[in-house]
DNA sequence: TTCGTGATAGAG
DNA sequence: TCTATCACGAAG
């Protein structure tokens, strides 16, 4: 089990090293194969640039909780807190599902592969993550969300569907993964 | 490519 | 109050 002290690495770290490892989520769970990196200061691109209740949030809460909000009026997104020598966020946005894959698919109405949790809002359709999820912790002895997982291959590049700051090469995918949302680009 | 959908925050 | 913006995804 990884312990809360893995979220006080900064937000790059502790996306990076999140490729591979499983993440449970009730009775479903599935290795992490693709998630990102946001920064509480300096990022364009975090909520805390813009938005005074996600600065709220980061103090008032522990390294290891859940950020769960709400995006174009109809996708929930998953991230964890992390704090430490730098505070910020990681989103996970895709899955390969490990356990529970009859009931992913019954909430995502039988797709399979990359359409069933490849992709943040899909990921958190699959495995039920709504906004009541907010603010829960997710090192809790309780929940227990996320497992170490074998070494990886992990490749870097641009995060997704953001404006600003979208050259830093935040994302974070394993290699060669079917399971990716949308195949990395390459550096040059 | 287009469009549905709603929370948030800043301007007026 | 009004408006812009938004870490998306399904259908066409």
């Amino acid at each position: 089990m990884i312990p809360r002290e893995f979220f006080t690495q900064s937000p790059v770290e502790c996306a990076r090293a999140l490729v591979g490892c499983e993440l449970v989520w009730g009775a479903c769970s599935g290795m992490v194969v693709e998630c990102e990196a946001y920064a509480a200061t300096g990022d364009p691109a975090c909520h805390t640039f813009t938005r005074p209740s996600a600065r709220d949030f980061v103090a008032r809460h522990r390294a290891g909780t859940a950020y769960v909000y709400l995006n174009y009026g109809m996708h929930w997104m998953l991230n964890v807190l992390t704090k430490g020598v730098e505070d910020g966020f990681v989103l996970i946005r895709a899955i390969e599902p490990r356990r529970g894959l009859r009931a992913m698919q019954k909430r995502r109405g039988e797709k399979t592969g990359r359409a069933l949790a490849g992709g943040p809002g899909r990921l958190t359709s699959a495995l039920g993550v709504t906004g009541v999820h907010h603010g829960s912790d997710l090192c809790s002895s309780a929940r227990r969300c996320f497992l170490a997982g074998a070494a990886v291959d992990v490749l870097a590049d641009g995060r997704i569907g953001i404006s600003r700051a979208a050259e830093l090469p935040w994302r974070f995918s394993l290699a060669g993964n079917s399971f990716v949302s949308v195949r990395p680009r390459l550096a040059a």
